[in-house]
DNA sequence: CGAATTTGACCCGCGC
DNA sequence: GCGCGGGTCAAATTCG
């Protein structure tokens, strides 16, 4: 953890910035780190067992009253459109507060997993490791089945709108993914346009986190909140074009909305 | 009653 | 080879 501290600062945006790690999980190296409320993402990984490479990304907010009367008190994971299953929690050496481990269940065989602890540093920061094989897509539907209650429960109105082009052009549906996401992606790459909404709401959410951020203080406290909303989410024309080159981009590409200071960001998984 | 959470045990990789 | 620590499993418990 010593590593990358430095590297940890371009921020150019104070409530969200965008990072590549090439480094192990930073998750230790706590993002939240004597800096503002950041998120940061943890690319592409190689699992040293099978030779996969696992998405990791890292999202540091700040903790909000966390709706879910279980959840209080707790590192409580903030809502987000998913449904998130916990399967585990363990101390964290270390670290006084313990490590969640959530596993989504918005599809069955979301292979999407999150852990979720505070901050050691900021006990205010929730530090979110959101994780997933490459070759597998990133959760798509809020809620198909799993829990409804919970992700009704999750299903903030502060979340914004996705929309992804239907263009009707070609028609590969021939593997028709269980989830249904990978032939989004795969649309993706046919030169739509793409905006954020609840298409993908996993998009959705990892544009900025925006979401979190939303919900988080920060943003809520700002007299210009309106303001703020419309320099996070707009996507205009000239993001779109910047969208159309999406194709360009492996499967599961990700992109952010505008963002404080910031054009539309992109960034490769 | 069904579903989600909790919690201890177990497994596996890594460093010494 | 051994110990440590992180991650996952699964039975028990709790909640809606």
């Amino acid at each position: 953890m010593d590593g990358g501290d430095g590297s940890f600062n371009k921020t150019s945006n104070p409530y969200a910035t965008e990072q590549e790690l090439e480094d192990d999980d930073n998750v230790s190296s706590e993002t939240g780190a004597e800096s503002p409320p950041s998120t940061t993402f943890n690319d592409t990984k190689l699992s040293p067992k099978k030779g996969r490479s696992i998405q990791k990304r890292v999202v540091s907010v700040p903790i909000k009253d966390v709706e879910g009367s279980r959840y209080k008190g707790e590192s409580a994971p903030p809502s987000d459109s998913w449904a998130w299953r916990k399967y585990g929690q363990k101390p964290i050496k270390g670290s006084p507060y313990p490590r969640g481990y959530y596993r989504c269940s918005s599809s069955k065989g979301c292979p999407a997993r999150k852990q979720v602890e505070r901050s050691r540093v900021d006990p205010k920061m929730l530090v979110i490791t959101y994780s997933c094989e490459h070759n597998h897509p990133w959760p798509t539907s809020r809620n198909n089945g799993a829990s409804a209650k919970q992700a009704a429960a999750a299903q903030t109105p502060t979340t914004r709108k996705t929309t992804v082009k239907p263009e009707p052009s070609t028609s590969q549906h021939d593997t028709e993914h269980e989830s249904g996401t990978e032939q989004r992606f795969a649309d993706l790459t046919d030169d739509s346009i793409l905006t954020t909404g609840d298409e993908f709401p996993w998009f959705g959410e990892m544009e900025t986190t925006s979401s979190t951020v939303l919900e988080s203080p920060i943003f809520t406290e700002r007299d210009n909140f309106d303001a703020d909303l419309k320099m996070v989410f707009p996507m205009k024309e000239e993001d779109e074009s910047l969208f159309a080159d999406l194709g360009e981009l492996p499967e599961c590409s990700f992109v952010f909305g505008h963002q404080r200071n910031v054009g539309a960001q992109v960034g490769i998984c």
